[in-house]
DNA sequence: TTGTATGCGTTATCAA
DNA sequence: TTGATAACGCATACAA
């Protein structure tokens, strides 16, 4: 076992030509060779421990197993069952995942996809947050992830944002809310622009608006802190506030506190993602489950679907989000 | 731009003959051309936007800048910063990381260890945890990630485990805590083992003994749980607890609550990786926090070493870690 | 310093 | 149904 056999040793071993035995190891031309033959040729490969070199295969088809994923920061959250669910999407069809983070910068992401378009890779899942631009060839398999082109000529995967704000907004109403504040992502990503339309749309339809908007430039603790402070400085009128996620929404937590002002007793707060260990904060958060993996997984099926065929529309899937009802929302105080 | 340019066209347009622009073009054989026509050749390249084919570049030279990183699980909270750091690591040298989960099955590791054997890899980045067998060849190169060959022929990138164990120890004895449970993480891991080992080390350096040692079968939440329940079942005279990571301290911390035990006031709790988010538990976590970014930075660096002088003698990188010191650690009550 | 020739392992086309 | 042949794009040993 010192060099890894070629398809040359296996059709030595099976005694035939070496396109024979492409033709049998090949499920789509399998039966274009005689059973027994084949039968000789796939024991002849085992034997060997026979595994295609996929670098000439790729060479000559022009393609390979191998999907480009490229998302902002695997350290944000979201990101990991996303990636494992594309992951596993993929795995189920032989492919593997070429994984790249961008941080957001523009150029890392050109960098990043220019260095994947040399390795003649099948497709491409994108969950990079930014919204303009067609980012690659229209010959590539693209599959975006939380996000989708005004055009719509993409495939794409997302949540469904605006069911879960109007939820949300729903339940503020309900239990009295009329002063509702929003703490909005960064508006030139699809969630941060989704989420805002939704909430103004939501509001409108109970006859609100919001009680002041402040614009986060990033989905982080920070930017929600400040944020925070920002919307309560013009108008400490709000009773609630819609965080545009859950990394916001911790910001106004620790804002609220430092302002004196307690949730949900005073202010009621809710996010968006249903981040891991937001259910034991204090007070545990009111927000929206987004199936993270189920997404990925999504997305994986329909890039497959797409590589396999090219000239189908491009589908645009909308998975359905959960309200997860907890204590940072509470009545309005009749104050 | 309908097809990707070749080096053929790239000679052509630089009116010399491939090979030579082959050579103007890799940084290896760049000297062995004259200055005037490679600026040429470069700047063809450029207007062309070529980049390489790196099929035919794998075929021909039987490697690639393409990585494997096999982990368990990335939704373990581990993963995300130790893979973000390879990628990191590996993208500064021009290289792609590969990435497959195994959930920790021997057999998905085959499977996935042979899918990627195919992919003409530079190497492996393996974080799985089991401690058996050497996974690949002796041709291949790999860096091992949270995890040691007892053999110690294969370079490796940990922390700081039993330093990290030592410093919790000396923390408890320090605060009084005289009868020391432990809830172990499971013994087919390498944490598992060596902090189980430094934990017996280093009590005993106080003349101490585990009062009480339960193993758990997985680094989870739940196993946690169940393990202290046993523990305490036994002998409930444990005051301090040091559980095998942050997952298993947060299920010992919701078995506690359950058996109506306050901590710390009752039984101080440790944890081991400052995970995120513990900082915010009740009561914050005391644990341990390993450089999880740096790990996986230093294991590609260690990775494109290798590739680049295989011969060398694998090296195995210690790095330091800290103790964080929360509140879920008190002076034992004189009880 | 540059050009020529060859082969990496696979698959597609053509002929038998 | 099978075999022969060529080509995918690149890098290198060798010749000029």
């Amino acid at each position: 076992m010192d060099k890894p056999a070629t398809i040359k040793d296996v059709a030595e071993l099976a005694r035939v030509h070496a396109a024979t035995a492409s033709r049998a190891l090949n499920p789509q031309t399998r039966d274009k060779v005689s059973p027994r033959t084949a039968a000789r040729i796939v024991e002849a490969a085992r034997t060997l421990g026979y595994s295609p070199n996929s670098a000439a295969r790729s060479l000559r088809t022009r393609t390979s197993s191998v999907v480009g994923v490229v998302i902002p920061d695997l350290r944000n959250p979201v990101f990991p069952p996303i990636v494992r669910g594309v992951e596993d999407g993929l795995r189920e069809a032989g492919y593997l995942a070429l994984l790249g983070n961008t941080d957001g910068d523009a150029e890392r992401e050109r960098d990043l996809l220019a260095t994947m378009r040399g390795q003649q890779l099948a497709g491409f899942i994108l969950a990079t947050s930014k919204r303009d631009g067609s980012p690659l060839g229209p010959d590539a398999s693209v599959v975006l992830v939380n996000r989708r082109t005004d055009a719509g000529d993409i495939a794409s995967v997302v949540a469904d944002s605006a069911a879960g704000v109007h939820a949300l907004v729903t339940l503020l109403v309900t239990q009295g809310h009329t002063r509702i504040g929003h703490l909005a992502g960064p508006q030139d990503t699809s969630t941060g622009i989704e989420r805002y339309r939704a909430l103004l749309d939501g509001l409108s339809t109970h006859g609100l608006s919001p009680s002041g908007v402040e614009f986060c430039d990033a989905y982080s603790e920070q930017a929600g802190y400040d944020a925070t402070l920002a919307l309560l400085a013009d108008r400490a009128s709000a009773t609630a506030i819609v965080a545009g996620n859950d990394m916001i929404a911790l910001g106004c937590y620790r804002a609220l506190a430092e302002l004196g002002l307690r949730c949900p007793e005073d202010v009621s707060v809710t996010g968006f993602n249903d981040m891991p260990f937001v259910d034991q904060q204090r007070p545990p958060l009111t927000t929206v489950r987004i199936p993270h993996y189920e997404i990925g997984y999504e997305a994986a099926r329909l890039l497959l679907e797409r590589i396999a065929n090219p000239t189908s529309p491009p589908k645009r899937i909308v998975l359905p989000v959960q309200l997860i009802t907890r204590a940072s929302v509470a009545p309005a105080s009749p104050a």
